[in-house]
DNA sequence: CGCGACCTTGAGATGGCTCAATACCAGTGG
DNA sequence: CCACTGGTATTGAGCCATCTCAAGGTCGCG
């Protein structure tokens, strides 16, 4: 597990796993569904994306599970609660992080960036409970395409993450956003070349569903 | 309305511009449903509540309403977006609040107090998500009456909003809230003398339904 | 070319919504 | 002191968007 990798880091500071770090932090690698850290685990690092996909998320004693965010190329994550991790962290995909120790992050760089890192955070969250609490499973897509259209910077979207991840993401079955997706596609809005392959047929009208 | 008090203000520098001010900055007192901020506008301040309550939310172009938080004695708010506000704030009742310049708070004042809000804020929205996405109407409303017990310190709750504003925190309809909290009632977990007026009769069966 | 994981589709169930009627209650004026 | 009024809350009945359960399809991979 990397939770022990990180220990060792820690005993034997930097240079663990890349010796040549250019920046600050070590880079470190993740396969597919792996932990970056539990939900409760004392949270020591910050995490940049330098590649791949991440998932934080909180589940219900029942396995209930929401998906808070995904974290893409140059996301940051890892700041969710004090000094123990309220969120877990998955990787989607083959995933490689940029580890920076917390406190780091927080103090020692200036507040600028850990500051404005946060209040994107919240902006996105709040955007995000609106879709949760207000919006149909229709728009909740539309939003979702959206989302990773910016990400993509083009209308050509690679999803990395299952159908299962997206309805826990935006608080739908599975079957409804397949179904979403094909009425979606139907209406000629989006073409799925794959089931991970997205392209936004109509990202104007898109955007209206959403309002 | 208070905004053109703080543009009355804003032309003659008061204490709030002054570096001689009381580092407690100035009160203002705002009327029941009174707009503190609204979306989109520039976000100077930053705001503590002294006494009263304030909603902060955000709306869908068709009038659907998502409450992000409640915000009472004690709580900071403003923080959101970066130089302009995302979300709409408003007095729940009458309600006093300090004001502090929103620069003063990041950065002034060093980082901790700024950086300590935020990540409390993501937290809290974190678990809104969760509710949001993935719990039952019940569920939902007793999250909601744990977390004003913990506020009043105490099983008999003076619940400040209407059935309206709850729903709208909650992503629910207003009769849904109301079955609720009737249900809730005939179940022996919670009394209510009046509509605002509860009692948590059994606050650990609640924190049950929670999970 | 068969297996397993994932996705799609269908059919029926249901929790929460909509619409509508009634109840409550504080404030106001007669 | 009571009637009236407007805003808010409760309750009922029926509906519908989404969920559940189940079957079948697709695709990558050994």
């Amino acid at each position: 597990m990397n939770a022990i990798a990180l220990n060792t880091f820690d005993a034997r500071p930097l240079a663990l796993e890349r010796p040549s770090a250019p920046e600050r932090g070590v880079r470190m690698h993740y396969g597919r569904d792996e932990e970056v850290f539990g939900e409760d685990e004392a949270s020591r690092y910050v995490y940049r994306v330098i590649s791949g996909a991440v998932r934080t998320y909180r589940v219900l004693s029942d396995g209930r599970r929401q998906i808070v965010e995904f974290h893409t190329e140059g996301d940051i994550f890892g700041l969710d609660g004090e000094d123990r991790h309220v969120l877990g962290a998955e990787a989607v995909q083959d995933t490689t992080l940029q580890v920076m120790r917390r406190e780091t992050f927080l103090h020692e760089q200036g507040s600028e960036p850990a500051i404005h890192a946060l209040l994107k955070k919240f902006q996105r969250a709040q955007a995000h409970m609106l879709l949760l609490g207000r919006q149909t499973a229709c728009e909740r897509v539309a939003a979702f395409l959206l989302d990773f259209r910016e990400r993509a910077g083009s209308d050509a979207i690679d999803l990395p993450m299952s159908r299962q991840d997206i309805a826990d993401y935006l608080g739908l079955t599975i079957e409804t956003v397949s179904r979403t997706f094909t009425q979606l596609q139907a209406a000629r809005q989006i073409g799925l070349t794959s089931c991970r392959h997205v392209i936004l047929r109509n990202p104007g009208a898109l955007a209206r569903i959403c309002e």
